[in-house]
RNA sequence: GGGCGGGUAGCUCAGUUGGGAGAGCAUCGGCCUUACAAGCCGAGGGUCACAGGUUCAAGCCCUGUUCCGCCUACCA
């Protein structure tokens, strides 16, 4: 990689592994330690172990990526860990579904047995993701990796179970908790999904004791009428103010349970009465508990119906329905059928239907962690971006309900409790205890269940940094910089983080929470391996290339909307790197063997001069972008300035320089100034480019070490207005104006680009028409011209096309070429286009409420737009007479 | 049921205190001009969903309507 000529066209498969290993191996990702710099940390949402690398993850990467390599370049401390999460379900599932494929099961090998399985598992495959993540160029600190289930991690999870047992905010009780059948344990409310599906409304009649008269009831799931301990009313239902019976026959059970009165009966739904099954639904177990009735379970654990399902006992919950269905109709009291499409819950894991289970399970009470959560937002100590979301943050804070914690499962960390079998004392502690302190009996069990994954998660931010521990990470990066994920997440695990890091750090875990965008397939339809519509991140990097592929997430990454993914519009960024290639290869040419660039700012040109400028006004746009996450902006910035500002204008206009066809000693100047720019906009790109930038930057004369190490971020561009030059601005676009007005007539008119043209402006004011002279050869270089000539407006060319520029009239010279008919078709199509401009313009002027009203300068501005159009439509105008004229004669 | 986001060129989308409607892709025409045909030059194309309102001025602010998407909820 020492040649300095490349390659005709950009082959990113040849250079990105091989750069990311040189920065592991120079250790460019460590997190820094110097005094006096400004710290910046970040921790990655830690992706699940069994995972592979999707879109998803791709976008929240690159994004990551991008903050931290930009706060590097700014000579900041930057901290990024990396990690994965042992998730919980998720990962038992996986390992089982291993087994089975083997003809074993995990109860054939024992809790002990199994979990070794796991971790093996995640020895051999746990990998896989990280190095995809490496793949998209992740900068991690990889030294500081952590997993979830780490010793030091598990530590920090039972340190927070107990303290918060210790404060009362974690309990164990028997509630109404949403079960999965199928992966045998309790579930958050949060890890039920929802979803309509086609189901009934069954009526069924409860008959009154002695009577063939009794209460219809309607449900949804008649299997579990078999556990119902009462039939509710509303208090204020007149229909059964007068009531005679106090309790009512329970069909197919035949027994005895009370009519209730509830208020939270509606009076509108069915017949008014509600059958109350306190075991197996969360509202009926509320109303069980405010009437003191028992709770029957008649659905067991495993989805099948217990014994006391009475003759129904041990068949499946949907076998059971269709018998007790069948049961009621020999019986005569199933009354009605409605066709009632309801939504029903679903393991998000494995897509079950869940069971609304009585159990016992642990809780965390979690109101009051939640309330310091809300006081750190609206504080403002943590930034919600964009702000929109901060309303659905508050709303979920305001209306959380206590946290089910516990899973049965055996993957997982294991509740640090024991109940002692002798006097029943339940001991929470850090350290494995050996007897009662109660009683002192030996005979202690320990809890079999362990905490749901996210219980961990939550306190990823402290927790990978060494906590409980007081560490030097800690002191350095901790609250964290800024976290950035997707909405799906912002319950499951933001709010999570922000109540454990107020808790035990009091602070909060992060100044900022950025919140992106979801990556959908081209039609907008959410990426899932089912509807067969998932691109992987993987074959577009194999195809496209990082670079190609992390430029286009960051174009789209626009804040508040979803980003539609498809293949055409990585194709569209790759030709943009090979774009950046190919300037730095014409680049490279020129500078042949030189090694060192300097220039005086004497020996500029103007359009040295204008280039300096604008790469200074997007080195700001670019900061200002990033410092405020409008991603799409840094890289829409750089798009426009790399390829229409530095290659179509500035490369073209200097080229005659670069052939040393204005002398050495401005061939030279305009060679310092290409290869500053160049350096400056490599250095700018490589937060989002980093592969190909970092190539660049080695093949480029002058530079040393890693592009990452480059300081003109921090002190070698003027992001102030000092750094423009608008004198050169002002000149550049008069230059490129009247080039664009030569262009436009040779587009239209169909002149080959071979042929060389005559061309004479006409121009008002002398400072134009000056301006015009001291730049000549860049018009007639640029422009193809044989010659150019200045004048004040006076008589106009003959047998000419023209074109009005902002103050300039352009004639083309078209002797014996040019069709009359066309150009007057032409001019009038160019007049007609602004008469429809100044309609709106003039329309204000006459307005006198404009007038008195709208600030001076806006007045002004449009006064000038308005002068400068009527000058146009003047000569326009003009024109085509003059064109008529000589047309007829 | 409640809440939120969106509707801008054929397609995908920008448009940051209200002050001249933009980009990329696609389309059409012309070019092998010594970095790049993954390229260069030029052109066409929009009642900014609809209806009101505020304002001198509305894509942007307010009200209503409509369509799409998402989140959330205990009507059995």
């Amino acid at each position: 990689m020492s040649s300095n000529s490349l390659d005709q066209g950009y082959d990113p498969q040849r250079i990105e592994d091989s750069w990311y290993e040189f920065w592991e191996k120079e250790h460019l990702f460590a997190a820094g330690t110097e005094d006096g710099c400004n710290n910046y940390s970040i921790v990655i949402p830690p992706p699940n172990v069994t995972g592979v690398l999707h879109m998803g993850h791709a976008l929240n990467i690159t994004l990551q990526d991008i903050l931290c390599r930009y706060k590097r370049l700014q000579g900041e401390n930057v901290l990024w860990v990396p990690g994965t999460d042992h998730a919980g379900i998720a990962t038992q599932n996986v390992v089982e579904k291993k087994l089975a494929a083997e003809g074993r099961d995990r109860h054939d090998l024992g809790r002990d047995k199994f979990v070794e399985e796991v971790w093996e598992w995640r020895e051999e495959y746990g990998s896989a993701i990280i190095n995809q993540l490496k793949k998209i160029g992740a900068s991690c600190d990889w030294s500081r990796e952590r997993f979830t289930m780490d010793e030091g991690l598990s530590k920090a999870v039972k340190k927070v179970f107990v303290q918060l047992y210790e404060e009362g905010l974690i309990y164990r009780g028997d509630y109404i908790i949403n079960w999965c059948p199928r992966c045998h344990t309790a579930l958050a409310d949060l890890e039920v999904e929802y979803e309509e599906l086609e189901g009934n409304l069954y009526h069924i009649k409860y008959p009154f004791e002695g009577s063939s008269d009794g209460l219809i009831v309607a449900t949804t799931r008649p299997e579990t009428m078999l556990g119902d301990t009462a039939v509710a009313v509303n208090p204020d239902d007149e229909r059964y103010t007068d009531l005679k019976f106090e309790e009512i026959i329970l069909p197919l059970m035949n027994r005895k349970i009370p009519i209730i009165r509830d208020a939270y009966v509606e009076t509108e739904f069915g017949t008014g009465a509600l059958k109350v099954t306190p075991a197996h639904d969360p509202n009926d177990f509320e109303i069980g508990t405010r009437h003191k009735l028992p709770n029957i379970k008649v659905i067991g654990d495993d989805g099948k119906m217990t014994a006391a399902a009475g003759r129904f006992e041990g068949l499946d919950r949907f076998e059971c329905r269709k018998a007790v269905l069948k049961a009621l109709e020999e019986e005569g009291l199933l009354i009605k059928i409605e066709s009632n499409p309801h939504n029903v819950g679903h393991c998000y894991r494995c897509k079950t239907v869940v069971e609304p289970n009585l159990s016992k399970q642990w809780f965390v009470s979690v109101k009051p962690l939640a309330k310091k959560a809300i006081e750190a937002v609206e504080s403002g100590k943590t930034k919600i971006i964009p702000e929109i979301w901060t309303a659905n943050y508050y709303d979920w804070m305001y209306n959380i309900r206590d946290w089910c914690i516990s899973r049965q499962i055996w993957w997982g960390h294991r509740i640090p409790a024991w109940t002692c079998e002798d006097c029943g004392e339940v001991i929470v502690t850090m350290e494995d205890p050996d007897k009662c302190p109660a009683c002192s009996s030996e005979k202690l069990a320990r809890e079999t269940d362990v905490l749901d994954t996210w219980f961990s998660s939550a306190l990823w931010p402290f927790s990978t940094m060494g906590w409980p521990e007081n560490t030097d990470l800690l002191k350095q990066y901790y609250p964290t910089s800024v976290l950035i994920t997707g909405f799906d997440i912002l319950f499951f695990w933001v709010a999570r983080m922000m109540m454990m890091g107020i808790h035990f750090m009091d602070e909060v875990p992060f100044d900022d929470v950025y919140i992106h965008a979801l990556v959908r397939d081209e039609e907008g339809k959410k990426m899932s391996k089912s509807k067969g519509n998932v691109i992987d991140p993987l074959k577009v990097i194999d195809e496209y290339g990082t670079d190609a592929f992390r430029y286009t997430l960051t174009a789209f990454a626009a804040q508040g909307r979803d980003i539609k993914m498809s293949e055409q519009r990585v194709e569209g960024y790759r030709h943009f790197v090979n774009k950046l290639w190919n300037v730095a290869r014409f680049a490279m040419m020129h500078f042949g063997d030189s090694k060192e660039f300097s220039f005086s700012k004497e020996n500029l040109e103007l359009s040295d001069r204008w280039i300096l400028s604008r790469l200074n006004h997007v080195a700001a746009t670019v900061k200002d972008a990033l410092d405020t996450y409008r991603f799409n902006d840094a890289a829409s910035a750089l798009y426009k300035f790399v390829w229409h500002e530095l290659c179509d204008w500035y490369v073209e206009i200097s080229k005659p320089t670069l052939y040393g066809k204005k002398g050495e000693e401005r061939q030279k100047a305009t060679m310092g100034v290409l290869w500053q720019v160049l350096r400056d906009t490599l250095v700018l790109l490589h937060p989002i480019i980093p592969f190909v930038t970092e190539e660049l930057w080695h093949k480029l004369p002058d530079t040393e070490g890693s592009i990452m190490k480059a300081s003109i971020f921090h002190d070698g561009i003027d992001l102030s207005e000092n750094g423009r030059d608008m004198a050169a601005e002002n000149d550049m676009k008069l230059v490129t104006d009247i080039i664009s007005g030569i262009r436009n007539i040779r587009g239209e008119m169909n002149i080959a680009p071979s042929m060389v043209l005559n061309v004479i402006i006409q121009a008002e004011d002398e400072m134009v028409r000056d301006t015009a002279k001291i730049h000549e050869d860049i018009i007639m270089e640029i422009g193809r011209l044989e010659s150019f000539t200045i004048e004040a407006p006076g008589d106009q060319p003959t047998a000419s096309a023209t074109a009005i520029v902002e103050g300039v009239s352009v004639f083309v010279s078209l002797e014996g070429i040019i069709d009359f008919a066309e150009e007057i078709k032409r001019l009038e199509k160019e007049l007609g286009k602004i008469a429809g401009e100044i309609m709106p313009l003039a329309k204000k002027l006459n307005n006198d409420g404009f007038l008195g009203k709208a600030p001076a300068d806006v007045v002004e501005k449009v006064k000038e737009k308005h002068q400068t159009m009527i000058e146009k439509q003047e000569i326009l105008g003009a024109t085509i007479e003059r064109i008529k004229s000589l047309e007829k004669s």
